[in-house]
DNA sequence: TTATGTGCAAAGACTTTGCTCCTCA
DNA sequence: TGAGGAGCAAAGTCTTTGCACATAA
C-alpha cells in the first residue's frame, strides 16, 4: 500500500498525537496503527480489514477496539466516513477535497479529485438548512472494471 | 403527510403497476402500501418506519416483506436509499434531483432542491471512472432546529 | 495515581434467508 | 396453474456495550 498523498505518514501521526493531547485523548500504540491503517490506504477501508491489517502488528487487538477507535478518530475529524449504502462502513482519512465513485455492481469505492482550479458549487439553498459542515459528493455507477466484464460476459 | 410533489399519488401508483408489469413483477397490495407510503412522505422514512405505517392498513404485513419490497422498489428505481451513515437505511421516492441535508446532532434529513434553471455540475473527472448511474449531494452540518436549541441551553 | 483506553465476551440493532403457503396473471 | 410474492421464524452480519484490568499522562 502506497502512501496516498505528499504528507508522510509520520508528518501524519504527529498530527494526530498533537490532536490526541489538544483534546485530551491518549496517544496509545492500537490509536496510532488504526490510524496508519486508514491514512496510509487508498482502499477506503472497512472496520474488519483495519482490523486484519493492525492484527499483523497487534495480533492481541480486538474488533471493538478497532470500532471504538475508528469512532474516536471520526470525532476528531481525522478521518471520514465514506459515505455509503454499503452493508460495511469504509473509512477515508484523506482531507483533501474529493468526491466518491462507488460502483454498485462490486461495491469498490473510487477517489474523484478535482482538476486544478476546478471548484464545485453548492446548492445555492443549502445554507437555508443550518450550519454546513461538510459536503459529500457521491457518484454511483458501473465501474470500468465491471463494464468490462459485462461486455466479456456478452461475447 | 402531505404529498410532496406535483405528480398525484394515483398516478405515482398507477407509474408503479406500469413498471412492476414492464419488469415482469407483480402488482401485490403490499407493494402497493409500501411504496405509497414512500412516496407520499417527505420525511425519507426508513423500512421500520414504513412497516409501522403500512401496519395501519394491512396488520399482518410483515418487516421482512417491507425490506424485500423496498429492496425490490430499489431496483427498479422507482425509489432511493438517501445516502447516509446512519444505522439504518432511509428512502426516498422523489425522483427530482435534489440533495440531501443531515443533520449530525439529531439526524434529521431534509431535502435541498435546486432553484429554477439552476443545475449542479460534476466533477470532471467523474466519467472516467464507469457508467454513472445517479449522483448523491450530501450536505452535513446541524440543522436549524438544533442549532436553536444549542443556543437555548447557552442561556 | 487516576481517568482513559483496551480486551473479552456477550448482547444489540438492523437486515436477510429458508421454507411453506398463497396469489396474481 | 404455475412462477413470483408473502408470512413466519430463525439466522446472519455488522456494530456496540458492560465490566475488569491495563496503561498513558
Amino acid at each position: 500500500m502506497q502512501n496516498k498523498n505528499n504528507k508522510s505518514l509520520e508528518e501524519k501521526i504527529d498530527y494526530l498525537k498533537t490532536m490526541c493531547k489538544l483534546k485530551g485523548m491518549r496517544v496509545t500504540p492500537q490509536r496510532i496503527e488504526i490510524y496508519k491503517q486508514v491514512a496510509n490506504s487508498c482502499e477506503h477501508p472497512d472496520a474488519e480489514t483495519v482490523y486484519e491489517a493492525v492484527k499483523g502488528s497487534m495480533p492481541n487487538v480486538s474488533v471493538d477496539t478497532v470500532y471504538r477507535t475508528l469512532a474516536s478518530l471520526e470525532e476528531m475529524d481525522m478521518i471520514f466516513r465514506v459515505d455509503n449504502q454499503l452493508p460495511r462502513a469504509r473509512f477515508d482519512a484523506d482531507k483533501t477535497p474529493h468526491s466518491h465513485f462507488i460502483c454498485v455492481k462490486c461495491n469498490e469505492v473510487y477517489d474523484i479529485f478535482l482538476d486544478d482550479g476546478e471548484k464545485l458549487q453548492l446548492p445555492k439553498n443549502a445554507e437555508k438548512y443550518g450550519e454546513i459542515k461538510d459536503i459529500n459528493i457521491q457518484i454511483r455507477g458501473i465501474c470500468n472494471k465491471c463494464l468490462q466484464e459485462q461486455k466479456n460476459k456478452q461475447n
